[in-house]
This record gives structure tokens, sequence and C-alpha cells, in this order.
DNA sequence: TTATTACCTTGCCCCGGATCAATACCGGCA
DNA sequence: TGCCGGTATTGATCCGGGGCAAGGTAATAA
């Protein structure tokens, strides 16, 4: 919980009664790994943030599972489209390792935004963050070949390279698991 | 300008003051077909506004032009990752059609933040939006093949098979001008 | 008008990478 | 200890789609 106030501290300072209204509300959950925090036809009703531990996304397209992002601690993770149109998500949210999360409902963040404003600043600075990497990700794999996809990943989080199941990884990178392996043995 | 008003109006009523303000430091700028409104290497130091008309942003990737965005009227827009971390562009922001745009320096618009702390709200939604755009774009790419790309654009944004030149679609969807050519014909 | 420069289409060849299938490598558990 | 399901490697095959080049058409310039 401390390092959830500490991080959102480091964003702004907290309007007043914030951090002791937050200490009512914020929820604590464990999860071991495989347990799953959001199933798709749910509604991404709350936000989290990670204390410990590695969460997945991923969607079923087809007969296989594509992953559209990690999240490791320190993170502030959603369903993007369940979560900002509070509709049912596509999306399944699942523990790789361990975890322990914070999380607030939708419900009680709106209510944050109205009785806190300064508190918009925080929400838009992290919605900023969270759009920064995406559009980061999109140039990284938009025309460009499989190792030079891996590469990037590589360069730009090696932690997960070690954390992360290969399968998982290559439907991240928009490959087979067969060809992420052909990138990793060649060198 | 009246446009960009309701525009911001309909997010949540601005902070009294605020619309006064505006009228004063909005610039307008006129563009004609090719020219651009940021070059790689400088600084996106406005965010802009299409009051009428339609734009493209690129980088360079080798010998090619590769897509990011297109924005028409209504849109916000800005170079994202030079825009939010303000370092020099990667990507050129280009007029395709006669576009008329309402800008708002990156200095002016952190002043506003500060002065009309509501207006932290109007920011973070607007963010919201793009957000989720970007995430549905990566979504819509990720393990699919060409002609389910193109299909996903005629489906989410039909008038830009329209309006902007089929080379510039074919690198936004991540396949050579050639392939797109190929699928519009059969069928 | 003709010349010039885009831009789009078509055909051919070839390579990156998917798919399938078999094997090897675990860690968990009876 | 040996069996087992899940996961990673390796090899063989095949195809989507890229690269290149040539023609066609439309738009702009002279």
């Amino acid at each position: 919980m401390t390092a959830l106030l500490t991080y959102l501290q480091s964003i702004r300072p907290l309007p007043d009664g914030l951090p002791d209204f937050l200490h009512q509300i914020v929820q604590r959950k464990l999860l071991v790994p495989k347990a799953y925090l959001l199933r798709e036809g749910d509604v991404c009703d709350e936000v989290y943030f990670i204390q410990r531990g590695l969460l997945r996304c991923f969607a079923r397209q087809g007969r296989t599972e594509v992953c559209s992002w990690f999240m490791k601690e320190g993170d502030v993770c959603i369903a993007v489209e369940s979560w900002f149109r509070q509709v049912q998500s596509r999306e399944n949210i699942q523990a790789i390792e361990r975890t322990e999360v914070y999380s607030i409902s939708w419900r009680q963040l709106q209510e944050i935004y109205e009785r806190y404003p300064a508190f918009n600043f925080t929400g838009r600075v992290l919605t900023e963050k969270y759009y920064l990497q995406s559009e980061q990700r999109l140039a990284a794999m938009r025309l460009r070949r499989s190792h030079e996809r891996y590469r990037w990943l590589m360069e730009s989080s090696p932690e997960l390279l070690l954390r992360v199941p290969a399968k998982h990884l290559a439907s991240y990178l928009g490959m087979s698991e067969v060809m992420l392996s052909n990138i990793r043995s060649r060198r």
C-alpha cells in the first residue's frame, strides 16, 4: 500500500484527505500463477496497482491466445477497452507469477476524480504514460520483421525475456512460437 | 474556433475564464495539401485541433515512409512521443487535404492545467480517447493477415479509404502498396 | 497541346515465416 | 522412481505477401 501512495505522490502530491480515503477503499488481492484477475465477458471495473509479480493480458483469437501486454511490479493496469467504456471485456488478465495487487473500483475512481479534482492531473499523467507505451509498441511492430521485433523487446524490456514463457512472448511479438525459438537459437 | 470550444464543452463545461483565455492564445493555421505541420527533428510543441481537412503522420524507415495515423476534422492530434516527452520528433505531420487547424503550445497548455485544474479532467478524457484508439488499432493489427486488416479499416473508418492515397493506407495497414491493390481488386 | 511526374495496377519470382509433426525437456505428483 | 501434461526445440513443407519491373492512367506543369 505504501508503494502505491509513494508512486502516486511522485507524480504529484496528493490532495488533503485522499491518502486516508484510499486507505479505506483500496482492496488487496493475492494471486497464484495462472489465477485470473479478469475473464473475458466480464466488465473490467477495477484498476490494479501491481505491488509484486507479473501479469499478462490476452484475448482468444480463433484457437490461439494473443497477448496484448505484460505488466509488472510498479505498473498500473486495466483491460483498456473494457475499463474506459465499461463494456464486456474480450481480454483476460492472468497472473504469470505469484502476484500481489491493490485495486480501486471504477465507481470509486470516478468519485475520487469528482471529490479531488487535482487527482485528474495524476490520472492524466498515468494515461499519457501508457498511451505513449502503446504508441511506441505500434511503431516497433509496424513493418518490421520478426528478428527486429525481438531485438526491440530485448532492448526495451529485457526482464520479460526471462520471466515470461516463450509462447506468450511469441504472440505478443506477433510471431509463432517456432519462429521465436529460431531467433533465440541463432546467437 | 467555436467548433473547438463546443467540442471541449461537450466533454465537460469549461471553467470560468478559460474560453476567454483560449481566444487570446489559440493560433489558426491553414495548410495546402502536402504542407508540413511538423518535421522530423523538430519538437512537437503544439497540439492541434482540426477544424477542417485531413492530416497524416509518418516516419521514415529506411527508404520508405510508414504512416502512424490519419486525423480529420474534429480530431485533436500531436506527435505522441515528441509531445509527451518534449523531445525531437521522428515523425512528420503533413496535410493530405486543404486543412485548417487551431493550435495551443505545450507551455500554454501546461499553464492551463495549472491555472484551471478542472481542465485536467478534459485532458484526461481526451488522452483516454486516443489511447483507446491506439490499443484498438494494435489489437486489429496483431496476428491478422492483410485482407483482415483491410476489412477492419473498411469497417472502422471507411471515409479514409476514399480520402487517403492508397500508398499511405498501405503503410498504415502494414502491407505493400501492391498487396493493397490486389486486395481491392479481388471484389 | 504535349511533356513530366506522380500514382495505381499486373505479372513474375522468391523469401520470411506459418504450420505440421516429431522429439527432447522439464517439473509435479502418485 | 517412473509416469505425465505442459513447454521448448528442430526439421520439412508450403504459402502469404514482399520486391522488382513494366505498363496504364491521372494529374500538374510547360
